[in-house]
This record gives C-alpha cells, structure tokens and sequence, in this order.
DNA sequence: CTCAAAGATAACGTATTTATTATTGCATTT
DNA sequence: AAATGCAATAATAAATACGTTATCTTTGAG
C-alpha cells in the first residue's frame, strides 16, 4: 500500500485534538478512557498514550479515577497564553529581521498578509483566522528556532479553542493587517528593532481586546 | 499509612530524570525500553509511560525499533533554550516588578541572593548554581504566569543537564551577582522598565558566555 | 567475490488480563 | 438521626502475552 498507515496512537492523538478543536469533547467535561477508546473504536492502551501526549500539550488533565477532564480556558488563562506568544513571537519577529531571508523566504508570509486582506474585503471570517494562524507561524518558522515554534505552536492551539467562540464577537480585525504589512516590511528591510517592537505592540493589543471582549460577555471559560 | 506511595509511572519519571541529569543515562546514548524497564525493576508499561512524558520534556526521543535515545544538547540547542528563558524571565522580571509584592514576597529572592554571593566568596560552584537556579525560579514564580513556570522550568532542566560540564570551564560569575541585585531593587521599588531591561541583558551576557565557551572546547554536544 | 533475497531475531506497538485503589452506598451502632 | 465502618463496584495502573515490522545475517547464485 502506498499510504502509510498510521499507528492507532497517532490516529488517537488527530483524532481526539480534532473533537476537542471542535468541540464535540467540550471544555470541562469529564470522560472515561473506555469511553474515548469506545469512541475511536480502537483499545485502551493507544487511547491512554494519546491522552498522556495532550496532557503535555496542556490540553486536558488527567485525573486518576475520575477520567480525562478537557480543560476549560478561562479569561486568566488567555492572558497568560498571549503573554507567551507575545515574548516568543517579538523575538522570532526580531530574529527574522537579523538572519537575512530573500523574497523567496518570504513569501508565504507575504501570501498569508494578501490572503487576509481578500479575508477581510470579503469579510470572511474563518479564511481570515485561517490565514492569520497561517501568517503567525510562518513568522514564527522564520525565527528560526525550533523550540519557540514547538510552545508557539501549542499555545497557539488554545488560542484556536477560545476562537471558535469569540471570532464573531469582535469588530473586523482591519487594523491587524496594517500591523502585518509593517513587521513584513520590517523583517525584509532587516529592521529587527521595528519588527520586534511592532509585533510586540500588535500582541498586545489583540490580547487587550480579547480580554476585555472576554470579561464584557462575562464568559468565565473556554 | 501516612507516606503517599507514589505509583510506577511517577517513579520512573522521577529516576529517569535523575539518572540523566547525573549522567548515568548519558547523552546520546540509546536503550531498550525493556532496558529501562529491567534497570527500574518494573514493567514495560510504567516505563513508556514515563518515557512518553520526558519525550514531551524534550529530555529524550523515542524512535521506533530503535529505542529511546537520550537527547545531546548542540551549541544550538543551548543557544535556543537560553532564547526562551531570556524572553519568559524578562516577561516574568516585568510583571513581578509591576504587580507590587511586599518584602515578605520577595525573601525567598532576597536569599538566593545572598546565597549566591556566599557561595562566591566561598568559591562554592556547586552551591553557587543551586542558589542561581533557586533564583531564576523564584523570579518566574513573582511573574505569576503558569504557563511560563512550566516551561522555563523545562528549559532550566535542559541547561542543569549542560551544567555539569561547563560549570568548572568558566570564570566565577562575580558579575552575576550585580545584576541579580539591580534586578531585585528594580522589582521592589516597582519599577518593571529596568527588571526587564536589566535581566534581559543578564541572560544575553550568560548565553553569549557559554556558547564562546562551548565553541572554544569545541563542544559539539553534552 | 559480491550482491541479493530470504529467513531469523529482536524490539516496538497493541491488546488482554490481573490487581490495586478510591468512591459510594448501605447497614449498624451510638 | 447521624456518623462511621465495611463491602461492593467501578475505574485506573501494571504486567504479560501476542503480533507486526524492521534489521541483520547467512546462504546461494551470478
């Protein structure tokens, strides 16, 4: 077979990120191993590696006797998330700009920018999301450091979570786009200190947004 | 009974852990999981457990039909890690520094301190790097982020494990000890500009230290 | 003598079974 | 009636057994 038939661990990890991402294993529920490995129609014991691998990427805990609790993600969590992403990302955003990438380097970053701005003007939403996912881990990739794309990636799944309910809470992100035009334009020009300083300031905003978006619909998790 | 047993898998963790921060698991190495297993005097089961979770650490990779092979840490691999904690502990120097502890907060800072300077002028290395750790823990716990309590801590693993090697190559950290206190007053007298500024300055000065000192031994990894 | 193919061996991935532990409910005693 | 203790049940933790796959070695043929 030229498919590579994947381990039913790997199936079990995919698997069960997709129902958490999409919320069929909502945010703080409980859930017995049987029932997942039930579930996936495969054993405990793959069930059990899998759930382990999400416990380190934060995304459930594991509770003995009582099952696997999906994580709700409160306003607090949030904060701390962008915090992180905000130190990480400002330093690859720096690290761009320093290591000199030609235009081809760049261009997926180039393509997620232009791929928001035809989101925006056709006020797509979810192509948006999808594009700005797609623009921060480029940005990210291109710091160049391997152990900051490992967290980014992870905190960037939860902000993914949190997203499915307030995307469509908030005005349209037409501001964010003049931010990602400049730290391109900053990581090409070689500018790390503008790069690093306007991402940054970008960060924060969002993360200023999100919280107050959070606390105005007194949304205490997910 | 009052002692809390603690299960396998917590206990495989903790051993495999010691075993390679003291080098009797070495870098680079490979071994069985049944290995492991006959070394721990328990089952497969607990053992790839354990296993698993250290893989998500970034201690050790796990590469089928092979074993687990213990991680060896390159020059870039110690450049990436001392990357994360500069921006996490200057991020965690801010926010210590912004929310206002009062001293009682900060003793256990303030000891480490002078823990760090007893240990000089004993020319105490061991003493000094325990009391070191002590303090940039401390520091990432005034921060108040959890996220970055878990991570830093992970990194500081992984730069203990380089430690062993590198500590008695350089010259005693008498520097350190100056900026650990401008860092500490900052943080006291509220003032987060300079916490940040000032460690972040801190850990650029040690990580531009070591990898001079890794490439100077022509240290490919440890 | 070299290369290829096949078989054997060893290690991992998966499953099943067994044992331990915690929680809940019921009964008994105060 | 309430509290405590015991028993039963349910769920996880661990061990062992099984099957699959990859690698290495050996043998045979060119």
């Amino acid at each position: 077979m030229s498919v590579k038939a994947l381990s039913n661990s790997q199936r079990a990890i995919q698997e069960l990120r997709a129902r958490i991402f999409s919320g069929e294993l909502a945010a703080g529920t409980d859930h017995l191993e049987s029932e997942l490995a039930d579930l996936l129609e495969m054993s405990r014991t793959p069930v059990r590696e899998a759930v382990l691998k999400l416990e380190g990427q934060g995304l459930l805990e594991l509770r003995p006797r009582k099952g696997v609790r999906i994580l709700p993600l409160s306003p607090d969590d949030m904060a701390e998330i962008y915090d992180v992403l905000t130190e990480l990302e400002s330093h690859a955003a720096e690290r761009a700009a320093t290591s000199d990438h030609d235009k081809e380097d760049l261009a997926a970053l180039a393509r997620a920018i232009e791929d928001m701005e035809a989101a925006i003007d056709s006020t797509d939403l979810d192509a948006w999301a999808e594009a700005d996912d797609r623009f921060h881990a480029e940005l990210v990739r291109l710091g160049g450091n391997s152990r900051i794309q490992g967290i980014a990636g992870m905190m960037s799944d939860q902000v993914r979570r949190a997203r499915t309910s307030t995307l469509f809470m908030r005005p349209l992100p037409t501001k964010s786009n003049k931010d990602h035009r400049t730290v391109y334009q900053a990581i090409q020009d070689g500018d790390a200190e503008t790069a690093r300083d306007c991402h940054r300031q970008h960060r924060q905003h969002a993360k200023a947004i999100l919280v107050e978006l959070l606390s105005k619909h007194r949304l205490r998790h997910l």
